[in-house]
DNA sequence: TTATTGTTTTACTAAATAACGAAATAGTGA
DNA sequence: TCACTATTTCGTTATTTAGTAAAACAATAA
């Protein structure tokens, strides 16, 4: 069976979502940003690695439509705008934690 | 601010399972196998691609934790065991939609 | 204007990982 | 044994990633 064009651009634009969270650093930032913006200075402190590494990192996250930022004053802040996001990556999280548990216990056994 | 080691590791956990899911092809195969469990070869015959490739891909998002299989005879059978990877593509797939309509309007403005 | 701060971009290196097809190798059943 | 379905291995090519350093940029303060 052929799959129609259309349908494989749409799999194209929603897999570069699923890359962009494919990343412990990126996940890390969507997961800090989970409550309120903030700014790239305090996402360098909490994740700790050079400013333009993370820089490198939020802009993956913008273009793919996760994060959004704005200026305040000399400092840009960042925003997630993708709440699902964080539905999702709680319920991966539960499916991890699972996944750990029974392996903990196939290593006892 | 330095962040714990296991925190670190559910992060990579979790983020392989986003990269599992950041490719075309394998988002293709979780959404066809949405509502029921197909075999490698109608797989093969839907995504139209060779046999091989879409072995290793299924294997994974197997070892992502989002697919199992079963034999049945000579053919393996694979099904979603992650729906709220369908739910979150759906979400995704608004936001793609909602963002390629802006793309289109500024086009035509 | 110049200096300072915060951020982004470019450039480069090197290592690791991913993609795919073709051929070889399982497993299963007749 | 043969036919069938699926997986693995191999080899090639491409992409991703981390890291650092330097330059460019934007907004504010002196």
């Amino acid at each position: 069976m052929i799959k129609l064009s259309s349908e494989n651009e749409k799999l194209k634009f929603k897999a570069e979502v699923f890359k962009a969270m494919g990343h412990p650093l990126r996940l890390g930032i969507i997961e800090f940003l989970r409550d309120e913006e903030k700014c790239v200075c305090e996402i360098v402190d909490f994740m700790g690695t050079g400013m333009s590494n993370i820089s490198k990192h939020l802009s993956v996250l913008k273009k793919a439509g996760i994060l959004e930022d704005r200026r305040d004053g000399l400092k840009m802040m960042y925003r997630l705008i993708m709440p699902c996001a964080i539905e999702f990556s709680s319920c991966v999280e539960q499916i991890v934690l699972k996944r750990l548990d029974k392996h903990r216990s196939i290593m006892v056994a």
